[in-house]
DNA sequence: GCTAAATATTTTAGGCTTGAAATATCTTCT
DNA sequence: AGAAGATATTTCAAGCCTAAAATATTTAGC
Protein backbone atom coordinates (compact mmCIF):
# COMPACT_ATOMS: atom_id res chain seq x y z
CA UNK A 1 0.00 0.00 0.00
CA UNK A 2 1.75 2.80 -0.95
CA UNK A 3 1.19 6.58 -0.19
CA UNK A 4 -0.64 7.55 -2.80
CA UNK A 5 -3.30 4.76 -2.16
CA UNK A 6 -3.71 5.60 1.46
CA UNK A 7 -6.22 7.99 1.63
CA UNK A 8 -8.37 6.26 -0.65
CA UNK A 9 -8.16 3.16 1.03
CA UNK A 10 -9.16 5.18 4.43
CA UNK A 11 -11.93 6.90 2.39
CA UNK A 12 -13.35 3.71 1.63
CA UNK A 13 -13.15 2.15 4.60
CA UNK A 14 -15.05 5.08 5.60
CA UNK A 15 -18.34 4.60 3.17
CA UNK A 16 -17.95 1.24 4.09
CA UNK A 17 -18.45 2.20 7.99
CA UNK A 18 -21.67 5.05 6.97
CA UNK A 19 -22.75 2.35 5.01
CA UNK A 20 -23.10 0.05 7.44
CA UNK A 21 -24.68 2.93 10.13
CA UNK A 22 -26.88 3.87 7.14
CA UNK A 23 -28.28 0.37 7.18
CA UNK A 24 -28.57 -0.50 10.79
CA UNK A 25 -30.44 2.69 11.43
CA UNK A 26 -33.16 1.83 8.63
CA UNK A 27 -33.31 -1.80 9.67
CA UNK A 28 -34.03 -1.13 13.07
CA UNK A 29 -36.95 1.67 12.13
CA UNK A 30 -38.63 -1.37 9.81
CA UNK A 31 -38.14 -4.05 12.44
CA UNK A 32 -39.90 -1.96 14.95
CA UNK A 33 -42.42 -0.96 12.47
CA UNK A 34 -43.30 -4.61 11.06
CA UNK A 35 -43.43 -5.60 14.67
CA UNK A 36 -45.76 -3.17 15.91
CA UNK A 37 -47.85 -3.10 12.77
CA UNK A 38 -47.55 -6.27 11.22
CA UNK A 39 -46.72 -8.59 14.53
CA UNK A 40 -43.84 -9.79 12.37
CA UNK A 41 -40.14 -9.55 11.60
CA UNK A 42 -37.72 -8.95 8.42
CA UNK A 43 -36.30 -12.06 8.19
CA UNK A 44 -39.85 -13.51 7.33
CA UNK A 45 -40.93 -10.11 5.18
CA UNK A 46 -37.53 -11.52 3.25
CA UNK A 47 -38.90 -14.72 2.51
CA UNK A 48 -42.65 -13.76 1.74
CA UNK A 49 -41.21 -11.28 -0.35
CA UNK A 50 -38.98 -13.61 -2.28
CA UNK A 51 -42.09 -16.25 -2.31
CA UNK A 52 -44.46 -13.69 -3.40
CA UNK A 53 -42.33 -13.05 -6.84
CA UNK A 54 -42.53 -16.74 -7.59
CA UNK A 55 -46.20 -17.84 -7.12
CA UNK A 56 -45.56 -21.22 -8.06
CA UNK A 57 -42.57 -21.80 -5.09
CA UNK A 58 -39.13 -21.92 -4.52
CA UNK A 59 -37.01 -24.31 -2.95
CA UNK A 60 -35.18 -24.00 0.48
CA UNK A 61 -31.93 -24.20 -1.60
CA UNK A 62 -33.15 -21.52 -4.10
CA UNK A 63 -34.62 -19.33 -1.05
CA UNK A 64 -31.07 -19.59 0.86
CA UNK A 65 -29.13 -18.40 -2.28
CA UNK A 66 -31.57 -15.70 -3.42
CA UNK A 67 -31.41 -14.46 0.43
CA UNK A 68 -27.91 -14.47 0.43
CA UNK A 69 -28.65 -16.97 4.14
CA UNK A 70 -27.56 -20.27 5.24
CA UNK A 71 -29.83 -23.09 4.44
CA UNK A 72 -30.50 -24.11 7.82
CA UNK A 73 -31.79 -20.44 8.76
CA UNK A 74 -34.20 -20.77 5.68
CA UNK A 75 -35.11 -23.73 7.70
CA UNK A 76 -36.18 -21.91 10.77
CA UNK A 77 -37.89 -19.22 9.36
CA UNK A 78 -40.11 -21.18 7.27
CA UNK A 79 -40.99 -23.63 9.89
CA UNK A 80 -42.47 -20.43 12.15
CA UNK A 81 -43.93 -18.75 8.52
CA UNK A 82 -45.70 -22.66 8.23
CA UNK A 83 -46.84 -22.34 11.38
CA UNK A 84 -48.50 -19.03 11.09
CA UNK A 85 -49.88 -20.58 7.65
CA UNK A 86 -48.43 -18.43 5.52
CA UNK A 87 -46.90 -20.56 3.33
CA UNK A 88 -47.15 -24.33 2.61
CA UNK A 89 -44.15 -26.96 1.99
CA UNK A 90 -45.00 -28.89 -1.25
CA UNK A 91 -43.27 -32.14 -2.50
CA UNK A 92 -41.35 -31.85 -5.97
CA UNK A 93 -42.13 -34.54 -8.27
CA UNK A 94 -39.29 -36.38 -9.25
CA UNK A 95 -36.63 -35.52 -6.81
CA UNK A 96 -38.12 -36.48 -3.09
CA UNK A 97 -34.67 -34.84 -1.27
CA UNK A 98 -36.66 -31.58 -1.95
CA UNK A 99 -39.13 -29.57 -0.92
CA UNK A 100 -41.04 -26.49 -2.76
CA UNK A 101 -42.28 -23.74 -0.29
CA UNK A 102 -45.02 -21.52 -1.63
CA UNK A 103 -47.58 -18.63 -0.01
CA UNK A 104 -50.98 -19.77 0.88
CA UNK A 105 -53.90 -17.55 -0.10
CA UNK A 106 -53.60 -16.23 3.82
CA UNK A 107 -49.64 -15.72 2.78
CA UNK A 108 -50.02 -13.44 -0.22
CA UNK A 109 -53.22 -11.24 1.59
CA UNK A 110 -51.25 -10.64 4.25
CA UNK A 111 -47.78 -9.48 2.64
CA UNK A 112 -49.72 -7.37 0.35
CA UNK A 113 -50.19 -5.59 3.33
CA UNK A 114 -46.69 -6.23 4.58
CA UNK A 115 -45.22 -5.03 1.59
CA UNK A 116 -47.42 -1.78 0.80
CA UNK A 117 -45.87 -0.22 4.31
CA UNK A 118 -42.80 -1.59 3.90
CA UNK A 119 -42.22 0.47 0.80
CA UNK A 120 -43.76 4.20 1.87
CA UNK A 121 -41.55 3.86 5.34
CA UNK A 122 -38.40 2.69 3.04
CA UNK A 123 -39.56 5.64 0.95
CA UNK A 124 -40.17 8.14 3.90
CA UNK A 125 -36.70 7.18 5.29
CA UNK A 126 -34.49 7.75 1.12
CA UNK A 127 -36.85 10.94 1.20
CA UNK A 128 -33.76 13.04 0.99
CA UNK A 129 -31.99 11.34 -1.65
CA UNK A 130 -33.15 12.52 -5.65
CA UNK A 131 -33.96 10.35 -8.39
CA UNK A 132 -30.29 11.16 -9.80
CA UNK A 133 -28.62 10.15 -7.05
CA UNK A 134 -30.70 7.27 -7.18
CA UNK A 135 -29.81 6.00 -10.54
CA UNK A 136 -26.06 6.20 -9.90
CA UNK A 137 -26.60 4.45 -6.40
CA UNK A 138 -27.68 1.47 -8.94
CA UNK A 139 -25.29 1.10 -10.75
CA UNK A 140 -22.00 1.85 -8.02
CA UNK A 141 -23.66 -0.58 -5.71
CA UNK A 142 -23.86 -3.39 -8.63
CA UNK A 143 -20.21 -2.47 -8.56
CA UNK A 144 -19.08 -2.57 -4.85
CA UNK A 145 -18.52 -5.96 -3.53
CA UNK A 146 -17.77 -7.26 -7.33
CA UNK A 147 -14.39 -8.79 -5.70
CA UNK A 148 -15.25 -10.83 -2.66
CA UNK A 149 -14.87 -13.69 -5.22
CA UNK B 1 -49.12 8.33 -3.18
CA UNK B 2 -49.58 10.07 -6.84
CA UNK B 3 -49.08 8.71 -9.97
CA UNK B 4 -45.83 11.79 -10.24
CA UNK B 5 -44.10 9.72 -6.71
CA UNK B 6 -45.26 6.25 -7.47
CA UNK B 7 -41.89 5.32 -10.14
CA UNK B 8 -39.56 7.13 -7.73
CA UNK B 9 -40.91 5.34 -4.67
CA UNK B 10 -40.12 2.13 -6.33
CA UNK B 11 -36.78 3.78 -7.70
CA UNK B 12 -36.02 4.13 -3.56
CA UNK B 13 -37.09 0.17 -2.72
CA UNK B 14 -34.83 -0.97 -5.29
CA UNK B 15 -31.80 1.04 -3.73
CA UNK B 16 -32.82 -0.39 -0.73
CA UNK B 17 -32.83 -3.95 -2.14
CA UNK B 18 -29.53 -3.88 -3.61
CA UNK B 19 -27.79 -1.89 -0.34
CA UNK B 20 -28.99 -4.60 1.28
CA UNK B 21 -27.25 -7.33 -0.92
CA UNK B 22 -23.96 -5.70 -1.55
CA UNK B 23 -23.96 -5.27 2.41
CA UNK B 24 -24.91 -9.09 2.82
CA UNK B 25 -22.14 -9.86 0.53
CA UNK B 26 -19.42 -7.69 1.90
CA UNK B 27 -20.40 -8.86 5.35
CA UNK B 28 -20.34 -12.71 4.76
CA UNK B 29 -17.06 -12.14 3.24
CA UNK B 30 -15.51 -10.20 5.73
CA UNK B 31 -16.89 -12.76 8.61
CA UNK B 32 -15.49 -15.39 6.67
CA UNK B 33 -11.83 -13.78 6.59
CA UNK B 34 -12.38 -12.14 10.06
CA UNK B 35 -13.00 -15.87 11.47
CA UNK B 36 -10.35 -18.00 9.20
CA UNK B 37 -7.61 -15.56 9.80
CA UNK B 38 -7.94 -14.20 13.30
CA UNK B 39 -10.46 -16.24 14.94
CA UNK B 40 -13.25 -13.75 15.87
CA UNK B 41 -16.22 -12.43 14.50
CA UNK B 42 -17.78 -8.79 13.28
CA UNK B 43 -19.08 -8.13 16.68
CA UNK B 44 -16.13 -8.40 18.36
CA UNK B 45 -14.24 -6.40 15.81
CA UNK B 46 -16.96 -4.21 16.25
CA UNK B 47 -16.57 -3.41 19.72
CA UNK B 48 -12.36 -3.43 19.44
CA UNK B 49 -12.46 -0.92 16.83
CA UNK B 50 -14.46 1.26 19.11
CA UNK B 51 -12.51 0.81 22.00
CA UNK B 52 -9.60 1.70 20.05
CA UNK B 53 -10.77 4.79 19.32
CA UNK B 54 -11.73 5.43 22.50
CA UNK B 55 -8.31 4.31 24.56
CA UNK B 56 -9.99 5.76 27.88
CA UNK B 57 -12.68 3.09 27.67
CA UNK B 58 -15.73 3.78 27.31
CA UNK B 59 -18.97 2.61 29.39
CA UNK B 60 -21.27 0.10 28.12
CA UNK B 61 -24.34 2.64 27.38
CA UNK B 62 -21.94 4.41 25.16
CA UNK B 63 -20.73 1.01 23.25
CA UNK B 64 -24.74 0.14 22.60
CA UNK B 65 -25.26 3.76 21.45
CA UNK B 66 -22.20 4.14 19.22
CA UNK B 67 -22.89 0.62 17.66
CA UNK B 68 -26.32 1.24 17.13
CA UNK B 69 -26.96 -2.37 19.38
CA UNK B 70 -29.60 -3.05 22.16
CA UNK B 71 -27.54 -3.11 25.88
CA UNK B 72 -28.17 -6.66 26.06
CA UNK B 73 -26.15 -7.51 23.29
CA UNK B 74 -23.32 -5.41 24.24
CA UNK B 75 -22.88 -7.15 27.66
CA UNK B 76 -22.69 -10.37 25.82
CA UNK B 77 -20.45 -9.54 23.26
CA UNK B 78 -17.57 -7.32 25.74
CA UNK B 79 -18.21 -10.90 28.36
CA UNK B 80 -16.37 -13.26 25.62
CA UNK B 81 -13.94 -10.18 24.94
CA UNK B 82 -13.04 -10.45 28.35
CA UNK B 83 -12.76 -14.00 28.50
CA UNK B 84 -10.36 -13.77 25.84
CA UNK B 85 -8.25 -10.92 27.80
CA UNK B 86 -8.68 -8.25 25.18
CA UNK B 87 -10.32 -6.38 27.22
CA UNK B 88 -11.29 -5.12 30.79
CA UNK B 89 -13.86 -4.07 32.97
CA UNK B 90 -13.40 -1.15 35.02
CA UNK B 91 -15.24 0.54 37.95
CA UNK B 92 -16.24 3.91 37.17
CA UNK B 93 -15.91 6.46 40.28
CA UNK B 94 -18.58 8.18 41.47
CA UNK B 95 -21.20 6.17 39.60
CA UNK B 96 -21.23 2.47 40.86
CA UNK B 97 -23.72 1.37 38.15
CA UNK B 98 -21.95 2.07 35.87
CA UNK B 99 -18.91 0.02 33.91
CA UNK B 100 -16.02 1.43 31.79
CA UNK B 101 -15.01 -1.19 29.20
CA UNK B 102 -11.34 -0.87 27.55
CA UNK B 103 -8.49 -2.37 25.60
CA UNK B 104 -6.09 -4.52 27.57
CA UNK B 105 -2.66 -4.39 25.64
CA UNK B 106 -3.36 -8.08 24.01
CA UNK B 107 -6.44 -5.87 23.13
CA UNK B 108 -4.91 -2.90 21.23
CA UNK B 109 -2.08 -5.79 19.74
CA UNK B 110 -4.93 -7.98 18.81
CA UNK B 111 -7.05 -5.26 17.33
CA UNK B 112 -4.37 -3.49 15.13
CA UNK B 113 -3.34 -6.82 13.41
CA UNK B 114 -6.78 -6.94 12.60
CA UNK B 115 -7.25 -3.48 11.65
CA UNK B 116 -4.86 -3.80 9.06
CA UNK B 117 -6.82 -7.01 7.25
CA UNK B 118 -10.09 -5.26 7.47
CA UNK B 119 -9.30 -2.49 5.77
CA UNK B 120 -7.26 -4.27 3.01
CA UNK B 121 -10.84 -6.53 2.59
CA UNK B 122 -13.15 -3.00 2.45
CA UNK B 123 -10.16 -1.61 0.07
CA UNK B 124 -10.50 -4.77 -2.31
CA UNK B 125 -14.04 -4.93 -2.49
CA UNK B 126 -14.46 -1.63 -3.16
CA UNK B 127 -11.17 -1.31 -5.67
CA UNK B 128 -14.57 -0.32 -8.61
CA UNK B 129 -15.54 2.88 -6.55
CA UNK B 130 -13.73 5.75 -7.31
CA UNK B 131 -12.57 8.98 -5.23
CA UNK B 132 -15.38 11.08 -6.69
CA UNK B 133 -18.07 8.48 -6.02
CA UNK B 134 -16.58 8.07 -2.59
CA UNK B 135 -16.82 11.86 -2.19
CA UNK B 136 -20.94 11.89 -2.98
CA UNK B 137 -21.54 8.90 -1.38
CA UNK B 138 -20.39 9.89 2.30
CA UNK B 139 -23.18 13.15 1.78
CA UNK B 140 -25.62 10.78 0.03
CA UNK B 141 -25.75 8.61 3.36
CA UNK B 142 -25.20 11.47 5.92
CA UNK B 143 -28.77 12.00 4.71
CA UNK B 144 -30.57 8.72 4.22
CA UNK B 145 -32.41 7.18 7.18
CA UNK B 146 -32.34 10.71 8.19
CA UNK B 147 -37.05 10.67 8.55
CA UNK B 148 -36.42 7.17 10.65
CA UNK B 149 -37.36 9.59 13.41
C1' DG C 1 -33.74 12.60 54.86
C1' DC C 2 -37.25 10.19 52.11
C1' DT C 3 -39.49 8.98 48.26
C1' DA C 4 -40.18 8.89 43.28
C1' DA C 5 -38.31 9.03 39.01
C1' DA C 6 -34.39 8.43 36.19
C1' DT C 7 -30.26 6.03 34.73
C1' DA C 8 -26.77 2.07 33.92
C1' DT C 9 -26.47 -2.42 33.45
C1' DT C 10 -27.67 -7.40 33.46
C1' DT C 11 -30.84 -11.06 32.86
C1' DT C 12 -34.23 -13.56 30.33
C1' DA C 13 -36.94 -15.60 26.60
C1' DG C 14 -37.31 -16.04 22.00
C1' DG C 15 -35.86 -15.52 17.43
C1' DC C 16 -32.03 -15.07 13.84
C1' DT C 17 -27.64 -16.70 11.92
C1' DT C 18 -23.71 -19.37 10.87
C1' DG C 19 -20.73 -23.46 9.76
C1' DA C 20 -20.45 -28.15 10.24
C1' DA C 21 -22.32 -32.69 10.79
C1' DA C 22 -26.07 -35.80 9.81
C1' DT C 23 -29.84 -37.76 6.70
C1' DA C 24 -31.96 -38.85 2.73
C1' DT C 25 -32.09 -39.16 -2.07
C1' DC C 26 -30.31 -38.87 -6.68
C1' DT C 27 -26.71 -39.53 -10.32
C1' DT C 28 -22.77 -41.51 -12.39
C1' DC C 29 -19.55 -44.86 -13.32
C1' DT C 30 -18.13 -49.35 -13.81
C1' DA D 1 -26.76 -53.71 -9.98
C1' DG D 2 -23.74 -51.67 -6.65
C1' DA D 3 -20.58 -48.31 -5.02
C1' DA D 4 -19.06 -43.56 -4.87
C1' DG D 5 -19.87 -39.06 -5.12
C1' DA D 6 -23.04 -35.20 -5.52
C1' DT D 7 -27.12 -32.68 -4.05
C1' DA D 8 -31.18 -31.03 -0.99
C1' DT D 9 -32.42 -30.42 3.33
C1' DT D 10 -32.41 -30.64 8.41
C1' DT D 11 -30.21 -30.79 12.80
C1' DC D 12 -26.96 -29.08 16.01
C1' DA D 13 -24.00 -26.10 18.88
C1' DA D 14 -22.65 -21.69 19.54
C1' DG D 15 -22.94 -16.96 19.04
C1' DC D 16 -25.59 -12.69 17.86
C1' DC D 17 -29.63 -9.75 18.64
C1' DT D 18 -33.80 -7.68 20.42
C1' DA D 19 -37.43 -6.11 23.68
C1' DA D 20 -38.83 -6.35 28.17
C1' DA D 21 -38.25 -7.26 33.00
C1' DA D 22 -35.25 -7.15 36.90
C1' DT D 23 -31.52 -5.11 39.76
C1' DA D 24 -28.73 -1.61 41.54
C1' DT D 25 -27.64 3.00 42.09
C1' DT D 26 -28.13 7.95 41.50
C1' DT D 27 -30.73 12.25 41.20
C1' DA D 28 -34.60 15.37 42.09
C1' DG D 29 -38.38 17.03 44.59
C1' DC D 30 -40.44 17.58 48.66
Amino acid sequence: MNAQNRPLSKQRLRVWLKMLAAQRTIETRLRERLRLDHDSTLPRFDVLSALDRYRDGLRMSDLSARLKVSNGNVTGIVERLVSEALVERVAVDGDRRAMRVRLTEAGIARFAAMAADHETWVNEMMAGVSATELDSLIDLLDRMGEHSE
